[in-house]
RNA sequence: GGGCGCGUAGCUCAGUUGGCAGAGCAGCUCCCUUACAAGGAGCAGGUCACAGGUUCAAGUCCUGUUGCGCCCACCA
């Protein structure tokens, strides 16, 4: 994506040079100035030389392009910038990547709707393809589409994802987002492709992958398998519908509760529990259907709730999962009535023989389910067997989480990954793997436990979708023209990646496609999460730059969302797990969500949706990652310009306290000589600053940003409310020479730690007042020495900074109680001094007068917890 | 039905191995301009959801209850 450098940028020094500093410092502009430089000076350029132990790589998360990005985003981006910078000033390459997901339904969507075409993979490639529209083409109806190959159909969707990414990049970089440019990767790319193709082979060759055919829960609108991480479940509202049946064993009906009556003609048993009294004496005789008289067994399993409907119930092929558990382990036949267009077959099925029931089936059958059951329910009532009214009720259904329509079941072959859903061998490694992993918080540890553990079936990867990456093998064709799925015909890897729709499998000549005796390709493509799940592998570039791969990989960071752990994060710790025998990566941080309870009141009085760029423009960037800083990993937090404000009041700070401080260092270039700090407030402040440097560094190391934020922000304000008053007097001079170069000394010592602690928070702040008299860059620094300040404070404590603010407080309470200015001098005053404190205090008699502007101080020793006034006299 | 998280000042949230309840914002009273009015000083504001228990001592540990949010769960 970006230009290739000649070399990679050369970590520039950090000396310091002669301050230049604006007559009046402002934050606008600084976005576009420092990106620009950044990209120039390739700042955040990974060193593909560093070894793996000084490399910090990150698994970022790939947004997807079809969407749009939100607040959201900028959020949980932002939080995973500020880890990269602290790594990086920490001492490590950060290889800091950025994929784009283009890969799966979304994007298919919208790539039909902008060009108006439908990928058909039956169709050949067409050289210098022009789509019939080019932007908007949503009035297109389905039928209209221009069917194009699906290499055509990857190119239109590899362009229209490069304007997308293009106006991300610019969001990304608006941001400050620390992100190496010359790293990026696509979901539907070659590289991606081929890496998805390569591990499926491997999969295939070990037997971690495998075909069944098996009832497999169904989305109607896509026609497409759907996986069990898919589904979501929606309360819907039906009807019970009291059906009688007739039992040859009892003399009177059995009535069953259900609400799908359209699948009578499935049914292939009625099922109770074992110990319901009830029914017991019907356990091993027959009854018959009603309308399609079909005899079926009456049988028992513990699954069936004797409390549910009338405690009996029809077992159908297939209603839903519990009839798949019933069918599977009670042996039962299969009866199939529901076609993969989601209508009911045209013909019966087996074992639904009698003249009368084949003309009732006859009656329903092509419609959908809907229309079939409104039919069905009409002939049940004529028929007497049908009791009563329906009974209205509301029930969780099972969808495709994108879909609209209740999924339904239907009898499939497709591929499965053996994830643990069927072995409680890899089950048992996957969950260990799990607690290998550190989580950030550890209570996200348990999402990912509950998910392995409730795991009922093995990670289904094939969906019958014509976008996508295809699966790499064909099936050779027996001397009848039938394939034989047992004896798949592999890809070789360094064909990687193909399409088995215009490809041809290794010994075959294209000639032989669809021939008896040849071949014919897997018409399927992967589950977008069977690409998206090797997102370190991808970026990493796994076989194809092993050098690179080796330095990278596992990952020791994968950011992500907390509604994607069963997906994204299980799946490719799955894929891990199988190629690697490792762990994806070492540590997991967990975004919560935004809360915007405000934001329909907003957008009414405002008249305007909240954009991330609308919000940088007028916050300002460092601003809103101030916002997006002060809430914690796993933590949903609130929408808040209000945050906003406060971060970029404490950017225009940082740039005015910086202002003052550089202009006393003017002089003869900067003094950051430690000796020269010899007054004991002066190192008290840098003794302060030295806990903060340790502290907040410890606090980054432990992805605890906002920790680490609010004791630099802690202690910047009491730098400037406190510290900067009480040497206002002696860093002009007034104090005497040595007094007054322990005060520069320490002021500019100070700034250079303050910069390195606020740079990973507000990039471009720090920088511009970095580059007033520093070469090189603030985010190539060194993160603070909490040992040089402590060498500097020459042993001294933070006590006489504490002090003598606590002194100052009174003071300015004297003057705030008398209601005159805090510039006014007081002529004499007495303080109230704690023992504990009092010798500290003491030793910043003069900074305190000076900074009261107090005539005569006298400092009391008292027995009170805080500095009280004793006397006091205005001037 | 199971699990996880949360409940602290008007609002948003900190509160570490139990040891005198904190910050910011909002509010109130003041101070204008020699780094900064997109500034500064000061003040006020809490039954730590509820009920038990352990302890010299509980916002913090244990048990239960309740409210909110999220995740999972088998559609008769």
């Amino acid at each position: 994506m970006s230009a290739q450098p000649v070399q990679p940028a050369t970590p520039t020094t950090d000396l310091p040079i002669e301050p230049r500093v604006p007559e009046r410092p402002a934050l606008e502009g600084l976005e576009e100035r420092w990106d620009a430089r950044w990209n120039q000076a390739q700042t955040y350029r990974f060193d593909t030389g560093a070894t793996r132990d000084r490399v910090y790589s990150i698994d970022t998360p790939p947004p997807t392009v079809s969407g749009s990005l939100h607040v959201g985003h900028v959020f949980s981006y932002t939080h995973t910038d500020i880890v990269a910078r602290y790594q990086r000033m920490a001492g490590k390459q950060v290889f800091y990547p950025m994929g784009w997901d283009d890969n799966g339904l979304p994007t298919e969507r919208r790539v039909q709707n902008y060009y108006g075409v439908r990928c058909d993979p039956s169709l050949p490639y067409e050289p210098g393809f022009v789509p019939p529209h080019d932007g908007d083409a949503k009035s297109v109806k389905a039928a209209d589409q221009v069917p194009v190959s699906r290499r055509n159909f990857v190119e239109l969707c590899e362009r229209l994802s490069g304007e997308d990414e293009k106006q991300f990049e610019a969001l990304w970089r608006r941001l400050g987002l620390s992100i190496d440019w010359s790293q990026t990767y696509q979901t539907i790319g070659s590289s991606a492709r081929a890496a998805s193709q390569r591990a499926f082979l491997r999969n295939l060759a070990r037997g971690e992958v495998y075909q069944a055919e098996a009832p497999t829960l169904w989305d109607v609108t896509f026609r497409t398998a759907v996986a069990q991480a898919e589904l979501e479940d929606r309360v819907t509202p039906g009807a019970y519908h009291r059906i009688g049946f007739h039992s040859l064993a009892a003399d009177k009906p059995v009535y069953i509760e259900t609400t799908r009556p359209e699948l009578l003609p499935a049914c292939v048993a009625l099922v109770a529990h074992p110990d319901d009294a009830r029914y017991q004496p019907l356990f091993g005789t027959t009854v018959r259907t009603p309308l399609f008289d079909v005899e079926v067994p009456v049988v028992a399993h513990r699954l069936a709730e004797p409390d549910k409907g009338s405690g009996i119930a029809m077992i159908c092929t297939f209603g839903d999962v519990t009839d798949v558990v019933w069918w599977r382990e009670l042996h039962l036949p299969t009866r199939a009535i529901l076609g993969w267009d989601g209508r009911l077959l045209a013909n019966p099925p087996l074992g639904l023989d009698s003249p009368g029931g084949r003309a009732v089936y006859d009656e329903i059958a092509g419609k959908t389910p809907f229309s079939a059951r409104a039919r069905l329910v009409e002939l049940l009532g004529e028929s007497g067997d049908l009791v009563g009214a329906p009974t209205p009720i509301t029930h969780p259904v099972k969808f495709f989480e994108k879909g609209d329509r209740p999924l339904e079941i239907v009898t499939t072959r497709q591929w499965y990954i053996r994830n643990g859903g069927l072995d409680g061998g890899v089950r048992a490694a996957l969950l260990a793997r799990g607690r290998e992993l550190r989580w950030y918080p550890d209570f996200m540890r348990v999402r990912y436990e509950n998910w392995v553990e409730g795991l009922t079936s093995d990670w289904l990867i094939s969906r019958q979708r014509f976008f996508g990456v295809p699966f790499p093998v064909w099936y050779p064709l027996d001397d009848d023209g039938a394939p034989d799925y047992a004896q798949p015909l592999a890809a070789s890897e360094s064909s990687l990646p193909v399409d088995p729709s215009s490809d041809t499998p290794p010994g075959y000549s294209p000639s032989q496609r669809g021939m008896p005796g040849g071949f014919v390709g897997d018409p399927d493509v992967m589950d977008t999460w069977a690409t998206s799940s090797l997102t370190p592998e991808i970026a990493g570039g796994w076989s194809t730059d092993s050098d690179l791969f080796a330095r990278v990989f596992p990952m020791d960071l994968r950011p992500q969302a907390q509604d994607i752990i069963r997906t994204w994060l299980f799946a490719t710790v799955v894929r891990s797990h199988l190629e690697f025998n490792s762990l994806p990566f070492a540590n997991a941080a967990i975004s919560g969500f935004i809360l915007d309870p405000d934001r329909k009141k907003m957008s009414k009085s405002k008249g305007n949706v909240v954009t991330p760029m609308g919000l940088l423009e007028r916050h300002g960037s460092d601003a809103v990652r101030y916002w997006a800083a002060s809430a914690r990993l796993g933590t949903d937090a609130e929408f808040s310009e209000g945050q906003m404000k406060i971060g970029r009041r404490l950017a225009i700070k940082l740039l005015n306290a910086s202002k003052f401080a550089l202009g006393f260092l003017t002089e003869g270039g900067p003094r950051l000589s430690p000796e020269a700090v010899t007054e004991p407030l002066d190192r008290a402040c840098l003794a302060a600053l030295a806990e903060v440097v340790e502290r907040s560094g410890a606090a980054l190391a432990e992805y605890d940003h906002t920790r680490a934020l609010e004791l630099t922000e802690t202690f910047f304000w009491t730098f400037c409310d406190n510290y900067i008053e009480l040497i206002k007097d002696r860093v002009h001079g007034r104090a005497g020479e040595v007094a007054a170069a322990s005060a520069r000394a320490a002021l500019g010592l100070a700034l250079d730690a303050v910069l390195r602690l606020f740079a990973p928070f507000l990039p471009f702040a720090t920088e511009e007042v970095w580059s007033w008299w520093h070469q090189g860059s603030v985010h190539l620094a060194s993160w603070p020495s909490g040992g040089n300040l402590r060498e500097a404070a020459a042993g001294a404590t933070r006590d006489a900074l504490d002090a003598a603010g606590a002194v100052l407080t009174a003071l300015r309470k004297v003057k705030s109680e008398a209601k005159v200015s805090m510039r006014a001098e007081i002529e004499s005053a007495e303080i109230g001094v704690p023992s504990a404190l009092f010798a500290a205090a003491d030793s910043a008699h003069g900074d305190i007068a000076a900074a009261g502007r107090t005539r005569v101080l006298t400092l009391t020793p008292t027995n009170a917890d805080t500095p009280t006034i004793i006397a006091a006299t205005l001037a």
